[in-house]
DNA sequence: GTTACACTTGCAACTGAGTTGCATCTAGCC
DNA sequence: GGCTAGATGCAACTCAGTTGCAAGTGTAAC
């Protein structure tokens, strides 16, 4: 099987065992965003899809029925725009932080980066951190 | 000087300060998001303000024309709508991290938190970090 | 106190993200 | 291949936020 055959395979499965159907729209879509190096727009997904004129109501219900079988995470870049990523097999529960481009709206994934307390002390007014978000220029825009 | 006037004599001051006029809208959005105990959204400040009959481009204006000032902090919940509050002058230029809750909205300084990259190596593609975000839920919410 | 004018406001029309209702279509089970 | 719950396309909608412009006003200078 070729790579192309290979990624269609995978994202029919994904798709499939999340207990949704395996249509074209949905494909494409997950596989638009398995290839992107940061997480995407709706608008984005929308633009990059236009030659196969999928409806953008479409698009916004998958994007959010993916969302809620936790096959996708939805993010907020500060922005008030939904940003989609797939969530790797690998990396299901980890929640490792985002850097915003403030000029050029690009977002990086920062694998290597870790929050850490001064205090050994756990700020109680902190109980559970679901999302870190940098925001700055870019080595592009800087 | 009773307190009222006091309110009214400090918001006056602080937006004069920031090299702005003092007009009675802007007056009324500072001591109302003065006295509130969390961040306001627009629609919020609209509906307290409404029988001074302030128009809401007025509003979004005057938020924005503060928050270009220093006078306001904008920050995002998650819900894709701006939430406004007034940056105390204690903290007014230092860059800890912000905490925020999103389910009550509250702020919170993270002044113990630092942010350390596993490697040593310096992210090429992040140049310049202005502002560092923590979303989750606090100790009240969770 | 008066005046001048840059800044501010109100209005109305707009953009763009995201949602919803409904008729039609189709993936996947039998 | 046929059936049907789930998915799609379309169009109309809501709501946050923005913009252009004419009219109004805060404030500094006189």
């Amino acid at each position: 099987m070729n790579k192309k055959a290979k990624s269609q395979e995978w994202a029919r499965e994904r798709i499939r065992s999340a207990g949704l159907r395996a249509t074209p729209a949905r494909i494409a879509t997950l596989k638009l965003l398995q290839n992107s190096e940061s997480p995407l727009t709706h608008a984005e997904v929308s633009d990059a899809l236009h030659n196969l004129e999928i409806d953008k109501a479409t698009i916004f219900r998958n994007l959010n029925d993916l969302v809620s079988k936790k096959v996708l995470r939805r993010s907020t870049l500060g922005d008030n725009v939904w940003r989609f990523e797939v969530i790797q097999d690998t990396h299901e529960h980890d929640s490792h932080p985002h850097f915003i481009c403030i000029d050029c709206g690009a977002v990086t994934c920062m694998e290597g980066v870790v929050l850490k307390q001064k205090t050994s002390l756990a700020n109680p007014l902190l109980k559970q951190v679901t999302e870190i978000l940098l925001r700055g220029q870019c080595g592009e825009c800087a």
